[in-house]
DNA sequence: ATCTTTCCTGTAAGCGGTTACAGCGTGCGC
DNA sequence: GCGCACGCTGTAACCGCTTACAGGAAAGAT
């Protein structure tokens, strides 16, 4: 079953049977018609792998993150996923696992396949897996990673902005004493919303000593010790770098009979799923990642035609719950 | 940058190249060695579409999957994946989101690939589509569906094992009102499970009155719903269809002031990751999802050369942790 | 020394599409 | 009536690799 006997039965060449496929508007309606009903009646489906040798598209898109099995990832992929099959492309999702070695093979792997463009949605990347990519002539875009330039995009979150928001609220509530769970700060995103709380509390006179900052390991056992840790430095709240971190925390001060949030708040970053349903609901940054999703395949169709990528910004928003309250050592 | 500039580098002829890079036995370890060294030397990689397009191998595999975004299967596609790349292969997942529509388009996006093999890990498969992957010749394993056949193997979870040991745990600790939270009765494998606790209840001679069963749909808030409704039927344990629900139960149970598992013992099924991070941790029947993507490979790679399918068949197990205790209202 | 066999390598025909180029029939302008 | 442009279709080369088949050289058999 291939394009000959299509072009046979519809008596046609192979040629006017492949630009009907292709739609192009050199071919009569009338002929146009007798190859679809050829098709049909054949139920012929081009094979993909012809189509990409000859024509030198693949129609593969590379989806570099992570690990699928934290949970900021599955929505991102299932979104990314979706806005991929409506165009007729098809995704190929490998995981980093944080490893450089792996990350290397991930981007071997994207490239052999000969993706039309790689969305890297994981802050760790070697530059020169970049330039790899970027000889290979495959647009790219990242988040929070790089600066555009050619087909190279990049999703700018807007992670100081969110922070900003949460410790606004903190304040209002009479918050003073904030503590910071981080994450490991070998990771750039780790890295990036630590700094973006020491800025925003020192932009609100806030202290930011260090015996107010742990760290969190960006897991649920971590951030149950870093609560355990921040507890005799009596913290109002506690901001943490991800929302495992803050689930850690919330089991850390149920266990300590520490009421969440008469006595302190807490507040996560990301709004993964799970963090509407902690006791109590947790109040968190939300990271819109359908959004970026979007963005991101956005970012890489547009920059297939354009030599030039540009920066896509991307807000943040505090997700009030019931883990944030006022402080109850506040004067008022 | 083709086999033909590596022929050229390596003195060869092109059909030497492909053969070294196959590993053919047919080539002199000499020329084997000048052949990678031109390969190194320029950087080469074999264009994988020219690769399928000839030989008719993709070396794709399909991994077909409910929804990601369900805790259940990002473990399942993480250990795919990964005992997929190590032998070489690459994997595309597909979601059906449960809905026919979308499994029909997973499906053909992936024969339109020309696969090697499609892991059906959701229970939700019409039967039209399987034949369909079987006219087009590709082997295929499922998840409790189906019965063995040409190229099509099964892999049998034993969840009324699984329940025997959860109900049994109960009853070791004399309980005797064993509620059961069902998931969607149109899913089969919320069906299997509800029949496995039918089934195993009986057979230790407890009620399965209509009123100790409840519907959770498989989500938390579910889960919650159920348990509260539950709740004046005075259970002593309740197993719930998966661990979701349990949470919602724990949830509700906690809203209530009911002690677990002071007052009631609640087991979950699945062992998400989650689950250990529950308060209290969360007893639960483990479904080996590294082992059944281990076996799925195994199913699928093995399918391909011989053509009869088999049946392969896994172990559940429960693990015991902190949601469970002896009942408060037994005589002993 | 000659004939097989074995081992290795090369030639060239596909695999199933895309697309540059050529060609053919119409309709139009002059 | 002739030339030309235009619209549509066909021919065939090519994409990069695999592999059936053929063939040459070396080794073993007789």
């Amino acid at each position: 079953m291939d394009i000959r006997k299509v072009a046979a039965k519809a008596k046609v060449s192979t040629a006017t049977v492949s630009r009907t496929i292709n739609g192009s508007d050199a071919v009569a309606p009338a002929t146009a018609a007798k190859v679809w009903a050829a098709i049909r009646d054949l139920n012929y489906h081009p094979n993909t792998h012809a189509r990409s040798l000859s024509s030198g598209k693949s129609h593969i898109l590379g989806l570099i993150i992570s690990d699928i099995t934290n949970p900021f990832f599955p929505d991102l992929v299932k979104a990314f996923e979706n806005v991929a099959i409506e165009r007729h492309y098809e995704v190929i999702v490998t995981n980093t696992e944080y490893s450089p070695e792996r990350t290397k093979l991930c981007v071997h792997r994207l490239l052999n396949r000969k993706v039309e463009g790689i969305a890297i949605m994981t802050s760790e990347m070697e530059q020169g897996l970049i330039e790899q990519m970027q000889r290979a002539g495959v647009p790219i875009v990242t988040l929070d990673t790089g600066t555009p330039g050619k087909k190279f995009s990049n999703i700018r979150v807007d992670y100081a902005g969110g922070v900003r928001q949460a410790i606004q609220h903190l304040v209002g509530l009479h918050h003073e004493r904030i503590a910071f769970i981080r994450g490991p700060q070998r990771l750039k995103s780790a890295q990036i919303r630590y700094d973006a709380y020491l800025k925003v509390a020192k932009q609100n006179a806030l202290t930011t000593s260090s015996s107010l900052i742990a760290d969190g390991e960006h897991s649920i056992e971590g951030g149950f010790t870093a609560m355990l840790n921040l507890l005799p430095q009596k913290p109002t709240a506690v901001l943490a770098s991800n929302d495992l971190c803050a689930i850690g925390a919330l089991h850390a001060l149920q266990q300590k009979n520490v009421n969440v949030p008469g006595e302190i708040s807490i507040i996560g970053f990301d709004d993964i799923n799970f963090s509407r349903h902690t006791r109590p609901e947790l109040t968190t940054v939300r990271i819109p990642r359908v959004e970026i999703s979007r963005l991101a395949f956005e970012a890489l169709s547009s920059t297939s035609d354009s030599e030039n990528g540009r920066e896509w910004n991307v807000p943040t928003e505090l997700i009030i719950r019931m883990s944030t309250g006022p402080c109850s050592r506040s004067r008022s």
